[in-house]
DNA sequence: TCCATAAACTTCACATATGAAGTAAATGGA
DNA sequence: TCCATTTACTTCATATGTGAAGTTTATGGA
């Protein structure tokens, strides 16, 4: 324990896990009402619209998932038909994955319950504490390591 | 969508989700290395603890999540005899959660583990975010709403 | 007293994650 | 060229969460 422990005094880490958990929650609810999606899915599918076509390892990596993780969420947006894949020809082990229409489709469903999750941070914060969480956030996801 | 959308330039709600995921992966990996025990599992013994003995109702009410996540909790626990429950015999529908002497114990052995989750946040921020970002994921919570 | 309703808990189906172990294809030296 | 190693993905066991539906026990009037 360090000489303050100033993390520990405020319970940063559980105020941390409390605030995403619920964060989430009414994300999912905002999410699934317009989309039928999860805010789950909905991030494999932004991440691969951002990088179609896209084998999963990359997808893992932007998410900060293992490779299980992603295949059990491709196979479920599969059978929702809101993804689709090939072979990557150049590597016989990868995929290409892409966006059916129907997953861009649902992509633009969920812009604008998204951006109600949105609203609700920027009325409990004023524009400065945004930018500073938006820093803190970051530095944080940094020291908690990429490696997995 | 706002006028200015801060909350959105920054994508504020996925870097909640990644910093939050990410510091419960670290935490989980120290936590379990030292006391076989989950971080989910540390907290609810961390509650019942500080509300000895407690029904599963105000389990769930203080760490946010449903009934059935605390039955299943409870499940877990009982079986690694880390809790104990006997019939509240004001109400028979209620159980008095409380720790076993194993239970007792793994919350001792985490805590310097959990120490040093909270001096790598340390590290990151200074003392004056850390107060900051206290401040502001309490009210992120708040905002998100206790309802459920 | 009786009954509608609420509260505490359980069960079920499902989504989401980890990590270990396995398969198959690429890759980079000796 | 050949083989050890790495890489991309899959599969399995398990933990953790949601929400809907059901059971049992309180509770508060008419």
């Amino acid at each position: 324990m360090s000489a303050h422990n100033t993390a520990q005094k405020h319970r940063l880490y559980h105020r941390l896990q409390i605030a995403a958990h619920r964060a989430q929650k009414a994300a999912d609810r905002a999410v699934l009402d317009a989309a039928d999606i999860t805010t789950a899915q909905a991030a494999v599918l932004a991440v691969v619209a951002a990088n179609e076509p896209v084998a999963q390892r990359t997808v893992a990596d932007q998410l900060g998932l293992n490779e299980s993780a992603v295949t059990a969420m491709v196979a479920r947006l599969m059978k929702l038909a809101l993804l689709e894949r090939e072979r990557d020809e150049m590597d016989a082990r990868a995929w290409r994955l892409s966006l059916s229409r129907e997953g861009r489709h649902a992509l633009r469903r969920i812009e604008k319950p998204f951006g109600g999750i949105n609203e609700i941070m920027e009325a409990a914060l004023s524009p400065e504490e945004i930018v500073q969480l938006a820093g803190i956030l970051s530095r944080l996801a940094a020291a908690f390591g990429d490696e997995g």
